[in-house]
This record gives structure tokens, C-alpha cells and sequence, in this order.
DNA sequence: ACACAAATGCTACGTTATATCATCTCTTAA
DNA sequence: TTAAGAGATGATATAACGTAGCATTTGTGT
């Protein structure tokens, strides 16, 4: 169910990167690659070691997260503060920055499956949101939202915990 | 702006301990007490601290996060996993457990004070998402959800990151 | 007082993340 | 083409967050 190749998004997201006057350097491309070929969100900590295997070349941890830093910085990727976790940005091979949408996205996290879909709420939702919020004087960053649940395939399945 | 007084809700979760067969220890109550005193969540690790400072008798991590455990399983306290902090429930003084909106908050996070407030929202805001995500066939989980972005009180000031 | 369960102490370990300084590499401009 | 400088990576240390497992103490009911 990947929506496009891997190389193909690879080399998208190089151009973004020159676009932005970002290096997509090699150890770069590969953090990136390594989570694109992932079904599952991943740690720093993973990646370290998926990098390892994959390279035969072992990388600091230190390495990772700067690696991890500049993707994001780039939108590549994404970090969940809910679970410590990394996820390519579902829309590289969409990307525009001028787009307001892949600023901020929604995360929808399966507690079962682990999977997470990238989406973006219906305008009149976020609006109901933002209105609500605003009686509480409260003004939403323009920051993701990582919502917990279970996914349409792990409620079919009715699969255990 | 404390809606009540600290002795006063901890008399109060007392209460909701016997009537669901926890013990609220001196030390858990201690905990539960530096929290009711902070204005802004704490990690583990401050509690820790704070607790060293305020009773002038160290105690170890551990008994900490199982404090913070009890008192979760209580629901008099909240876990912001986007934060890895603590904080005391708003709810003490009207803890009615057969109501599900406790069990379900919403935590509006000030990224620039730090401040965090509770709410509830309105059930209309709700059930549209719920609708929204329905669409993806996912079923939002009876967790918090934990929106950050700034606060009224510093939207007005300007105030500097 | 005894037996039992719950709570806490204690030690060790595993995971997540950052700080700092050294080294390497790539680009640019003289 | 080479020197200078910025950016990227290496390497080491340390901080922050969290759990496992077993020993000891405390509290409750009989």
C-alpha cells in the first residue's frame, strides 16, 4: 500500500531540499529511505540500528537525531511527541510549502496495529475546533494533532491487544 | 487562581480513594500535594526533587512513578504524554467517576507559559471529529487529547518565546 | 500475635535526548 | 588551485525519562 516508490519520493524530496537550501546528503537520504521503506513509525534509536543493518556501517545515535532534525526542518519527516517516534511526511511526493495543510497535520495512531495515517481534518471541523477552543481564549498552534485509536482494519479484525 | 484549597481537595481525594479501594498513603498524598501547589506541570524528576525539598526526606524514582501511577489510576492525575508530565486533575472537587467526561479530557497546553488547561469540549465539536474520523474508519480512543499553541493571557501580552 | 496483602526501598538496567568539541567535506572566491 | 569558511559528521560524555525484580516494611483483618 505504498503510494509511490521509494526512489521515486527519494529523489522528490532531494529537490525539495535544494529548493529549501538543504543538502540531501547520502546519510541523510538514507535516514530518510530507511523510514520510507518502514510500515511503522520507528525511534531514533531504530533507525540507528535499521541503519546498521542495512549499511553495514554503523552511525551515532548523535548522528540520527541531527539527521532527524534537518528531515524535519525539510518536512520529510515527521516526529510523534506521543510516542517518541519518527514517520515520513505522508505528502512528498505533494509537497508545497505553500500549502498550509501539510503544516498541520493530524495523526491518526492505531494503539493496536501501531500504524499511523497522516490526514488532514475536514476545514469546517477545524474551524468547529478553533471557535470551541476559542471561548477558552485559546489559539491552536499550528501543530500537529496525534489522536489515539484503533484503525477500520484492527476493528474489523476485532484483534486483541 | 486556584479553584480551591489544596487541603481541602486532598480531603476530597481521600474520599475518592475509600470509595475505590486505594490508599492514599502520607507519601502519595504528599505527591498529589506538590502537584496541587504547582502552577505548571511537572516531570517525574521535579516531583522528585520538590518532594527532597518540601519533606527534607529524599525519595527514590521508583516510588515516584508508582505514586504517579496510583494517583493516575485515581484519575487524580493526568500524564501529558506529549510533554512527559504531570499534572492534577482540575476535577477533584466534583470527581464523579460514572461521568465520562472525565475520563476523557482535553488539554489546551500553552507552548509559550507553559500553562495547561483542562477542558471539556463541546459535544457538537466532538462528534463532528469523531464523524470526520469516521470517514477513515478510525474510532478515536477514550483518551485525552493534548492541543498545544498559546493561551489567551499571552496572546493579549505579546509575549517573547 | 499472626498471616496476608499492599506499599515502599533499593539496585540495576534500558531507553530517549542533548552538549561539546574535534574532524572532515563541500562550496566559494581570491 | 588553493585558502577560507560554513556546514556536516564523528566521538565522547552526560542528562533526562522510565521499568524490572526482589527485599523490606507497613498496615489490615482475624
Amino acid at each position: 500500500m505504498k503510494p509511490a516508490d521509494t526512489k521515486e519520493l527519494l529523489a522528490l524530496a532531494k529537490a525539495t531540499c535544494v529548493q529549501h537550501a538543504g543538502r540531501l546528503t547520502e546519510k541523510r537520504k538514507r535516514v530518510l529511505a530507511i523510514l520510507l521503506e518502514c510500515d511503522l513509525p520507528k525511534s531514533a534509536y531504530q533507525i540507528c540500528d535499521l541503519y546498521t543493518l542495512a549499511y553495514e556501517k554503523s552511525i551515532s545515535i548523535m548522528s540520527v537525531y541531527r539527521m532527524l532534525k534537518f528531515l524535519q526542518d525539510m518536512h520529510l519527516v515527521h516526529r510523534l511527541d506521543s510516542t517518541n517516534q519518527y514517520i515520513p511526511c505522508s505528502h512528498i511526493s505533494t509537497l508545497d510549502f505553500h500549502d498550509r495543510h501539510h503544516l498541520t497535520p493530524q495523526f491518526l495512531i492505531c494503539d493496536r496495529c501501531k500504524h499511523v495515517n497522516e490526514i488532514c481534518l475536514g476545514q469546517e471541523t477545524l474551524s468547529r475546533l478553533n471557535q470551541d477552543l476559542k471561548t477558552c481564549g485559546f489559539t491552536m498552534q499550528e501543530k500537529q494533532l496525534e489522536i489515539h485509536g484503533t484503525c477500520g482494519r484492527c476493528a474489523t479484525l476485532g484483534c486483541a491487544t
